[in-house]
RNA sequence: GGGGUCGUAGCUCAACUGGUUAGAGCGUUUCCCUGUCAAGGAAAAGGCCGCGGGUUCGAAUCCCGUCGAUCCCGCCA
């Protein structure tokens, strides 16, 4: 007999159906044992004899054979959706026995010590909180792509293994083997990448992409990894690009969070000049009730300066003389009505840069790019770049003489739009296996140690490190 | 790199100004119970008090160090 899942046993009063799943409670009653056993579509409760169902325990996983039977009204229970029937179990196979679990799931799991959640990571998702969480993640991304996919977008993956690039975080570092001496850095971002795909004539690119960076954690902020939405558009405005987001985001939360509202719509653009002013931040909370746990509240910011003083002894790339740096990155195209002040006061122009904040919490920028190699060429200069860090991009100044549309972007985070829209306190409550505070994941047990010779073929010297003999 | 908080049973926590044999709830095990649905009742097992050193007649408790977790600052366009 073909195993059916608990859900679809609803409406098959009277039939024998086969089931599998997990034992979530167990009620005995002497000679009568109750059971709810649990898959990935719910519980259904099992009845039977202590003979049949008396030697099981939780969390063991079974296999069984029963007859569906409608409760009676008095017996129904109205907080699970099989609380119509229940199963006269008629056969039992345990295929795997289960040790007592080392944390509670039958809980929300906010109580228990986050290193025993990690270190049992994949028993902390059985917890419905956790797997809701996680189902609705694939939900989203499942949404999102076939959202833009009608838009016209194409998928396009970009390398992992890549260089380092200009975004300003410390790199993950992985050494080449086939290149002695030299190493790849993982993507803090593919920007280079995603510009580069406008020159290829795409028009409109998404990824829904890892990106990396070597820095502390905090809460809304999980260590050396998150998830973005990294979209980019050629011959677009930035006003293009904010209200094809918000249309997007629009119709995600109407479906899948369809319990929450959004405050204000069309969502509010705020000049970063005012919104530091007001809120004393760029990313102000515009919920009117903080308390209402299903409010969203989006707001643009715009008008970032293109340029704040440097104040970094060691600028990326080896830069250390500049006066200015990019509020948000070298790529960031001018404002056309400043494009003046650049030679005059750089501090002054301001650049098509936009980021998206939700609840408090960054989480989105973007910004329409330089697409005219004498533009990118003059920030280059006005950021210290000598002509050897110059010839670092000049891929990017070459593929901008081949006919490059003017373009622009935005990448918004999904770890941290989820954490708002599931109202969790933490990133990690939204991510299947994050990594704690120490960088290390537990469950795995990495990062780990390498042997000498893993070393040695990289072209390492065994000497100076921590290596397992 | 810096600061705060925390670390006691499988889990969550108590244990007073240092003082008998370190307790409770949940879970687990055994027994009783034929309609429960977080079942109920009875009993039992379960401890390197994170680790190392120190102070003291005596340390879970005080001190120093260390490891780990978490939050914050730095950092993260």
């Amino acid at each position: 007999m073909d195993r059916i899942l608990v859900v679809d046993t609803i409406n098959k009063a009277g039939e024998t159906v086969s089931l599998s799943g997990w034992i979530d409670t167990i009620r005995a009653h002497g000679k009568i044992v109750f059971i709810d056993l649990r898959d990935r579509s719910g519980i259904i409760q099992l009845v039977g004899t202590k003979d049949m169902l008396g030697a099981v325990h939780c969390e063991d996983v079974i296999k069984l054979d029963g007859i569906v039977k409608k409760r009676p009204d008095k017996m129904v229970n109205p907080n699970i959706k099989t609380g119509t029937v229940e199963i006269e179990v008629t056969k039992l196979v345990v295929l795997n026995k289960s040790k007592e679990l080392p944390l509670p799931i039958d809980t929300d799991g906010y109580e228990v010590d986050e290193s025993i959640r990690l270190k049992y990571r994949y028993l902390d998702l059985r917890r419905s909180r956790m797997a809701r969480n996680i189902r609705l993640r694939s939900d989203t991304t499942l949404y999102i792509r076939n959202w833009l996919n009608k838009e016209g977008f194409v998928e396009i993956e970009t390398p992992i293994l890549t260089k380092t690039t200009p975004e300003g975080a410390r790199d993950f570092i992985v050494p080449s083997r086939l290149q002695k001496g030299k190493f790849y850095a993982l993507p803090q971002s593919p920007q280079q990448y995603k510009q580069l795909l406008m020159v290829s004539g795409f028009e409109k690119y998404f990824q829904i992409v890892r990106c990396f960076r070597d820095e502390d954690p905090r809460k809304d902020r999980a260590y050396g990894e998150f998830t973005q939405l990294d979209m980019e558009m050629s011959f677009v405005t930035q006003n293009d690009i904010m209200e094809l987001t918000e249309r997007l985001f629009t119709d995600l939360v109407k479906k899948l969070f369809p319990q929450k509202h959004i405050t204000q719509t069309p969502w509010p653009r705020i000049p970063h000049k005012e919104s530091v002013a007001k809120y004393g931040n760029d990313k102000p909370d515009l919920r009117k009730n903080k308390n209402d746990p299903n409010e969203l509240a989006f707001a643009w910011i715009i008008d970032f300066p293109l340029f704040n003083k440097q104040t970094k002894e060691d600028f990326y790339h080896g830069s250390g003389k500049a006066e200015f740096a990019p509020s948000h990155h070298m790529f960031t195209a001018p404002h056309p009505d400043d494009i003046a002040l650049l030679d005059t006061e750089p501090l002054k122009v301001r650049g098509l840069q936009h980021d998206l904040s939700l609840n408090g919490f960054e989480v989105g920028g973007g910004s329409i790019r330089i697409h005219q190699p004498e533009i990118q060429s003059k920030v280059f200069d006005l950021i210290g770049f000598t002509n050897t860090q110059k010839s670092e991009f000049k891929h990017m100044l070459e593929a901008f003489t081949f006919g490059v549309p003017p373009h622009g972007g935005i990448a918004p985070g999904i770890d941290r739009f989820l954490m708002a829209a599931l109202g969790e306190k933490s990133v990690r409550e939204v991510i299947a296996f994050p990594a704690s505070s120490g960088g290390t994941i537990s469950v795995m047990d990495a990062p780990s140690e390498v042997t000498n010779g893993q070393l040695s073929e990289l072209g390492i010297s065994v000497s100076s490190q921590h290596a397992k003999k």
